[in-house]
DNA sequence: TCTGGGGTCCTAGGACCC
DNA sequence: TCTGGGGTCCTAGGACCC
């Protein structure tokens, strides 16, 4: 019997969580927005309609926002991360057999509830979400992953699936590869969509009925999996359990460049300070670390990057220690003059602490600097996330690196300050 | 001038995802 | 003037080895 995968997709999610603690949103044009308030990433429907595009620089639609009363929020990703937990734990008890995909979504594997109507339960799991959390979600249900965010992204837009598609034994489903454009299956981005369309693949039927030959030669093996997915071949199976982190990336955007040394080295610290607390919680150390500087993107005559790569002797999730390291590379890629308007620290080689090759030297050392560490992590986790940190990320107030979030809402969830009043 | 065959490992770049 | 952040996988090509 073929298999059953669902994906629970949230509906314009950040925008959803603004609306669970602030019901006079709804119906409103609704947008939030990226760090330093710079592009649109979450849109309500009638931002949609509006005609605001994923992604947008904010200057580009000021007019708009002001015409047509568009409420916009700068994002707050304390409030949504918990809002996504409070998803998953709904949905945990619909089937342990789930994958947190991202953020807003999951894959659940229903293979199991095949004995049941499973349109029938889409619809259960979808009205408990909305009871319990306030997200509205949609589903699409189908024999791989592949045709399930297909039946999703029907399921959002038709109004008689009522957020639930169900495509397993359906006679619907060769209309609703047909009707999906190319540029909307999973996998196919920009550049392949654009290249199948000249050779006349317009949509999902088409590139299910589409040349093998063909296709492994232009997109190679992934193609071929695609391919076979579209035809019902589950090629790609429920990862309930992911495997380790390969790297962890922190970078920001400055609101203005940067030109000082100085300014840099504390955005650096404090990059350096985040990346190692995230280390630490998933018990790893990282053998490899990178520094990279990048000046502005969008001008592109002076566009250059720098990046610095320093392999440690030691694997570490030390602060102090991969500060001073990153200090270093920082060293190695600045040049004095050029406008910054980017810094990022990157950690690679992670391998589980407990594998760390501790010789005869540094033994003692390891020892003092994972009971500081976990004294640093304990302040921070009960007092707040930034109550113990390094002089090095900066003491003063005018941090020109500093993120700029102009319009945030309150914390609702995660700050007992900011929790909602009931008066 | 003629000039093998195969393997591994690593890296950079391209494509994609959210 | 103002333009986010963090990932994954695949492939081709170079370095190196026997």
């Amino acid at each position: 019997m073929p298999p059953a995968f669902a994906i629970v997709d949230c509906n314009n999610f950040y925008v959803s969580c603004e609306r669970v603690f602030n019901p006079g949103l709804a119906g409103k044009p609704v947008v939030v927005l990226s760090n330093n308030d710079g592009c649109v990433v979450a849109r309500s429907n009638e931002a949609k309609a509006l005609g605001i595009k994923m992604g947008v620089p904010v200057f580009q639609i000021n007019s708009l926002i002001k015409t047509h009363k568009v409420q916009a929020f700068s994002s707050n990703y304390a409030l949504y991360a918990d809002m996504s937990q409070r998803i998953m734990n709904t949905l945990s008890g619909f089937t342990p057999d789930i994958e947190i995909y991202s953020i807003d979504e999951a894959f659940l594997d229903l293979s199991q509830f095949k004995q049941y109507d499973l349109t029938d339960y889409g619809h259960k799991i979808r009205s408990t979400i909305k009871q319990w959390t306030g997200i509205p979600v949609s589903i699409g249900i189908a024999e791989t992953k592949t045709l399930a965010k297909i039946a999703n992204k029907i399921a959002k837009k038709s109004v008689k699936a009522e957020g639930v598609l169900n495509l397993t034994a359906s006679p619907y489903l060769n209309r609703a590869l047909e009707i999906t454009d190319v540029g909307d299956v999973w996998g196919i981005g920009r550049s392949y969509s654009s290249f199948l369309k000249k050779y006349g693949i317009h949509n999902a039927l088409q590139l299910r009925d589409a040349d093998d030959k063909f296709i492994k030669k232009k997109m190679g093996i992934t193609g071929i999996r695609l391919l076979k997915e579209l035809r019902g071949i589950p090629c790609y199976a429920l990862e309930q359990f992911p495997s380790p982190k390969k790297g962890i990336t922190v970078s920001r955007t400055f609101k203005n460049s940067i030109e000082s040394l100085d300014d840099l080295k504390e955005a650096v610290a404090a990059y350096v300070s985040l990346g190692a607390e995230k280390l630490r919680k998933k018990h790893s150390v990282a053998g490899v670390l990178m520094v990279f500087l990048m000046t502005n993107r969008f001008r592109k005559e002076n566009y250059y990057v720098n990046i610095k790569t320093i392999k440690l002797s030691v694997a570490t999730s030390d602060t102090s220690e991969l500060i001073r390291y990153a200090h270093e590379g920082l060293k190695a890629v600045y040049r004095k003059g050029y406008l910054y308007k980017k810094a990022g620290v990157m950690f690679k080689h992670l391998n589980p602490e407990n594998q760390i090759q501790a010789n005869l030297f540094n033994y003692t050392d390891f020892k003092r600097s994972k009971k500081l560490m976990q004294a640093l992590d304990n302040v921070n986790k009960k007092m707040g996330s930034d109550t113990l940190k390094y002089a090095a990320t900066g003491l003063t107030t005018n941090q020109r690196w500093k993120t700029v979030f102009k319009r945030r809402s309150p914390s609702y969830t995660t700050n007992w300050d900011q929790i909602v009043k009931v008066s």
